[in-house]
RNA sequence: GCGCUCGUAGCUCAGCUGGAUAGAGCGUCGGACUUCGAAUCCGCAGGUCGCAGGUUCGAAUCCUGCCGGGCGCACCA
């Protein structure tokens, strides 16, 4: 509808150019919005005001040549008018709407686009180290991740999720000693647990289910053992929570695999030769700052051990290499020091720093009865993804991580999210599923209305101020998810689900949908059941179920 | 101290990338079920968009400075 409204606009500009009425041939982007008035007209633009400069004629001057000329074209415009310093309304024909809900019905793909032209991107998120369980934070990584790559690969884009496995370092080895001393304490030894070890009672239940016998081997032989086991069953829970709550991934790519590629080592030399990386007391520095980092980073320690921005940087690099034209990281907030870091790696490494984009998320607080949930990392107590999923449900979770813009931090109530109610915006939403299907059924267990289809008579039939509404609210859904595609912002999604589930409810309780009149009833038969398509549409965008019955 | 980021209604947050009278939800108060699912809806009240300048036809949005919260500043991960 807009492009249709752009078209227009640019023919009778450039008809008003030739003959002489605007001195300027230079035509700035039409820009189009929806006033947030009725009063204002169906759309808008502001293209008079934009060009007022390089015209050097006042906006509403401009605007009177336009209007003059648009106003006696035949064409989906009903009324056209100035106002303010130089706006144009337009007021739109009732039919050009009811295309949108034919639309909605017969395009089994409404709102996919071919935007992203197949172009290769990959998306790595959560990507926690296998040390222990998912705690909520990682669950709001999770969904963001999962959704802005649905929405992306919904927009024509050829998506992988990747998760990028910690597997190597010291953290795998404290997560080794952690089990290894439990053992011993659990075979009856003297320990005196270290404090840097890994405090949950995890660690003890695996100790239980270790059956190797690791008591008869030297210590830092069993300590890698402890770890490599450890690693690898605490990642079969992260895999399996993830499932859980409706994640998966494309692919899981091993750190430790860079190191026996010998990927590590190869881009470190690399960038020697470049003359990027120099020595100075012993260890290996990037000269980071060059690129907009706050100071040189080390690569390799003095010790002889890399850092993990090593890693990093060859695991970035072979993103590239495997022939992504953009890679999206999504870390936690407290990482945002690191980008400018990755940046260099890039930058150095690829040349392909302008096709990163790291999304930080910020934290999540989780409420219970009103009060915050202390979270302490070092004590081992967090309350872990998994045991909210098993508390709220998936959906519930889901829609909840998405009810803010990502980096605004957010506050989890897990009484509203098990609350059956509108205060519940995921119940809020799903009913609108549930009602409609409810009605659909009625209309044909007692109406005989058995099928949903389009009729001549219809665009006379729905007339009313909120059916225009919701047909309105539906044709700017392609141009939403777009939009949440363009900018990652996958809350969009649900910020538009709220306001149409609103718009159906008003209609709801005003019209009565199994209506007498036989016309009247399939007319709005057929809207409401483009409703229900959109809802489906996109609770189905971000993995959330449309129920037919709650 | 330096850097990043946020500051919008009592609370939690949107605000279409610079547009017209700044919007939702929750909460308060008052209404609506003999009628398609009241798990819903309607109405009232609530604002110096942190403060002060600047950019221009026009600023919550862009720039600068201050105030206040969060985070980051390792040969850590």
């Amino acid at each position: 509808m807009k492009s249709k409204l752009v078209d227009l606009i640019k023919n009778v500009i450039d008809e008003a150019c030739d003959e002489g009425l605007l001195p300027s041939k230079e035509i700035p982007d039409i820009n189009i919005e929806t006033p947030k008035i009725d009063t204002q007209g169906d759309f808008s633009t502001n293209i008079a005001m934009v060009m007022a400069k390089t015209q050097r004629m006042a906006p509403r001057k401009i605007a009177d040549i336009i209007y003059e000329k648009i106003n006696n074209l035949d064409s989906i415009i009903e009324t056209t008018e100035i106002a303010g310093p130089g706006f144009i309304n337009f007021f739109l024909k009732k039919t050009p709407w009811i295309e949108t809900l034919k639309n909605v019905h017969e395009d089994e793909n409404f709102g996919r686009s071919d935007f992203g032209n197949g172009e290769k991107i990959q998306v790595e998120f959560v990507s926690a180290n296998p040390t222990g369980p998912l705690h909520v934070g990682h669950g709001r990584g999770a969904v963001v991740g999962d959704a802005v790559s649905s929405i992306l690969s919904f927009c024509g884009y050829d998506v992988q999720k990747e998760y990028y496995i910690n597997d190597s370092g010291r953290q795998i080895n404290t997560l080794g000693r952690s089990l290894y001393y439990r053992i011993l304490e659990q075979n009856g030894k003297e320990v005196d647990f270290p404090e840097d070890c890994y405090q949950g009672d995890y660690i003890k239940d695996l100790a239980k289910e270790l059956e190797t016998d690791v008591l008869s081997i030297e210590e830092n032989q069993a300590v890698d053992l402890c770890a490599k086991y450890a690693s690898k069953e605490i990642l079969k829970w992260i895999a399996s929570d993830l499932k859980d709550f409706g994640v998966t991934f494309d692919n899981w790519f091993s750190e430790q695999s860079l190191y026996d590629n010998g990927l590590v080592d190869e881009s470190i030399k690399d960038l020697k030769n470049k003359g990027i990386l120099y020595e100075k007391e012993d260890a290996l520095w990037f000269n980071t700052e060059k690129y907009g980092d706050e100071k040189d980073r080390v690569v390799v320690r003095s010790n002889g051990v890399t850092t993990y921005f090593a890693s990093d940087i060859a695991y970035h690099k072979e993103k590239f290499d495997r022939g992504f034209d953009r890679v999206i990281d999504v870390w936690g907030a407290d990482h945002h020091g690191y980008i400018a870091r990755m940046n260099a790696g890039i930058e150095a490494t690829s040349k392909k720093s302008d096709n990163f984009d790291v999304v930080l998320i910020q934290l999540v607080s989780l409420l219970r009865d009103g009060q915050q949930v202390q979270m302490g990392k070092r004590s081992g107590k967090f309350v872990t993804l998994k045991d909210v999923v098993d508390e709220v449900g998936k959906d519930a979770a889901r829609f909840m991580f998405l009810t803010r813009h990502y980096e605004s931090s957010l506050e989890f109530d897990l009484e509203v999210a098990k609350e059956k109610s509108s205060n519940n915006p995921v119940f809020y939403v799903q009913y609108v599923h549930a009602r409609i299907t409810s009605i659909i059924e009625k209309a044909s267990d007692e109406k005989d209305v058995k099928e949903i289809k389009w009729l001549d008579y219809i665009p006379q039939k729905l007339v009313e101020k909120e059916e225009i509404a919701l047909i309105k609210k539906m044709e700017s859904y392609p141009e939403m998810v777009l939009e949440s595609a363009k900018n990652l912002e996958p809350h969009r999604v649900t910020f538009y689900l709220r306001d149409l589930s609103k718009l159906f409810h008003n209609y709801y309780n005003k019209h009565k949908v199994l209506v007498d009149d036989e016309e009247l009833l399939r007319s709005r038969l057929y809207l409401i059941g483009a409703v229900k398509k959109v809802i489906k549409n996109g609770l189905d965008l971000l993995n959330i179920s449309s129920p037919e019955k709650m």
